[in-house]
DNA sequence: TAAATAGTGTCTCTCAGACACTATGCA
DNA sequence: TGCATAGTGTCTGAGAGACACTATTTA
């Protein structure tokens, strides 16, 4: 069987339902920790399991319909269809049968990195969502196949800080060096020496750009003001930032 | 409207019909050449163009789909459900209103690398298939939006030979390193340098193995017989092959 | 005044790439 | 014998990481 034979014969009303839906793994930093927003399933199956926010697909692209989905669950504005400040990607599709125990469900999953957000506001029929460290995230919590979806999108975060700027996206748009910083070790999980990434983030063309001001105070322990920097124009880091050698994950 | 109020009011036998297929991005090299299997349609639309070779998805899982497809294609079995020595991957998916013009289709892209292989015999109701050079597909050629699909499909395969072994799946079971440096001269589209690229590969750990033997004769217009190598085990490079720095497609 | 942090200087080691060179084997 | 190719040696420059140090600001 193929594509063009296929919907020929094609009928709708005889043919076994197949749904899409996208789920979108938004993930934040939170007084410095990794977060996903979660929301808490209101109805079988996984009653009051916690899942990734998502849904099923309108007419509309893929693209529109996770980010209609993250407007929904964090209340933001999706001005001109575009979150503010909100990267957001594709990031892999599931269609394992029986993923879904009703019927049939291809999801179409989405990666979003967003700077720190305000606690989101239930959705209409959601029993609640909130950002939810990643670290306290067992295996087993999350609805359907939602574990494995999140351990993607985890590493699919992971190795992009590495060639792109998109640590960007988790500040707001006037940030310091060491808020960039901190927001490779929480996602990376693991320190970097202040002094080299210092350098080797200015070395890299087109990541950051001073604004020539600073902050208005040192920080609450002392130290001087920092001076504040806005996202460059690169869309690739070049020589990228590696993460500390991991060494033998590689087989 | 979110996923659990959804699909408790979903019936399929009154909701807009969505359906999904898969589409095979296969990449081979055939006399140095980088080559994509294509098949010619045989009914409307797009009638008598070009197309990846697709189809819709059955009672399996994407990635089985995506094996059949390209098994049916080729004609190559596909042993235990694994096609020897082809390595298949997920690639992105396209679900854009319109892009099929006579429904919504969502379609799951894959990415195939595979050995030289023979010709294809034509699937039963496709016109035709072959292995095209890519360098001679002109933009507008092909059916659908398969152009944009093949396009991610080429970058990501450019990308992936820079941190992945998977430059020996386009190779055979055991190869020298010169034919090694043909495939990624043939996919970056640029000449490498032999001796760097020698040392290079056999420095990076777990790339490739020698089998202690060499080739049979040296090359047609002279040369010493060169060793042989198998791929070894490794899964990420470390450190990675990187492209000759095209600079400034960077912003 | 003590402690913490921003930012810079410097050294070492590794690696990529350029280039040169030897060895081998085919026409 | 001439030439193309396999494979190795060596040099240079760039960058990563370790470490040290100065300057600035807060409690």
């Amino acid at each position: 069987m193929n594509e063009r034979a296929f919907l020929e014969a094609y009928d709708p009303r005889d043919y076994p339902a197949v749904a899409v839906s996208v789920d979108v793994v938004a993930l934040t930093i939170r007084d410095g920790v990794l977060s996903v927003l979660l929301v808490e399933r209101g109805a079988a199956p996984f009653r009051s399991r916690l899942a990734l926010p998502g849904g099923f697909v309108g007419d509309e692209t893929l693209d529109d319909a996770a980010l209609r989905e993250l407007a929904e669950e964090t209340g933001l504005d999706a001005t001109n269809g575009r979150l503010a400040r909100v990267h957001l990607e594709q990031l892999k599709s599931y269609g394992d049968p029986g993923r879904d125990p009703r019927m049939r469900v291809v999801s179409v999953a989405y990666l979003a990195f967003a700077p720190s957000l305000p606690d989101p506001r239930p959705g209409g029929d959601a029993a609640g969502a909130a950002w939810v460290p990643v670290a306290t995230i067992s295996e087993a919590r999350l609805a359907f196949d939602h574990s494995r979806i999140l351990a993607d999108g985890l590493e699919r975060a992971r190795a992009k800080l590495e060639y792109s700027p998109l640590a960007t996206a988790f500040v707001g748009p006037e940030f310091t060096i060491a808020e960039l910083r901190a927001v490779y070790a929480a996602v990376w999980g693991e320190d970097l020496h202040a002094g080299n990434f210092h350098r080797k983030v200015l070395s890299v063309p087109g990541f950051v750009e001073g604004t020539g001001t600073t902050t208005a105070r040192g920080g609450d322990r002392g130290g001087p003001r920092a001076k504040l920097y806005r996202a460059g124009d690169a869309r690739v880091l070049h020589p990228p930032l590696l993460r500390p050698t991991s060494e033998e994950d590689v087989r």
